[in-house]
DNA sequence: GTCATAATCCCAATATATTGTGATTTTGCT
DNA sequence: AGCAAAATCACAATATATTGGGATTATGAC
């Protein structure tokens, strides 16, 4: 996933929960700028950050080797 | 995944690859410093950072709901 | 044990993310 | 259209990652 893909998950993932960007940003301990940055993909995070994030909406990141291009088809 | 697991996957593939972290570092075009960081999961690199090392090795991020307590058992 | 390579550490300089504040724009509802 | 809440933007101050250089330590082969 790119940077834009993985702050469209957490838009999405947020919506769904029904809570606004300040309440997510409180609830991560994060400025809601740094949210703000993130979910229009013009972010990039610290590591640290993006974890607490995912964390609050009870998201993870996982690391998968890539798929190959026939496996895509 | 923490911060600490993301370092040993990359570690962990570097090796099953066969290259040393200076290799590594140049073909992400970061410095060496900061791969050793990441790998003793000492760092916190920014997410650009980071993807370019994980794509590097072939390998990607994926963003996923964490799993319940009784799914793990 | 010796040697060569790889990995790690230290430090200063630079680049970039994060934060707080306030203003502005967009969205959704009636 | 008008209103309230949500989202976005702008900017300066601060915190932190990244880099380059050189030195030190760990690892593996012979």
């Amino acid at each position: 996933m790119t940077l834009q893909e993985i702050g469209k998950a957490i838009k999405d993932r947020r919506k769904k929960l029904g809570v606004n960007q300040q309440t997510l940003a409180d609830l991560a301990s994060v400025a809601i700028n740094t949210v703000v940055a993130i979910e229009r993909g013009e972010g990039n995070p610290q590591l640290s950050t993006l974890l607490t994030i995912l964390d609050t909406l009870g998201l993870q990141l996982d690391v998968n080797t890539k798929l190959l291009e026939y496996e895509t088809m």
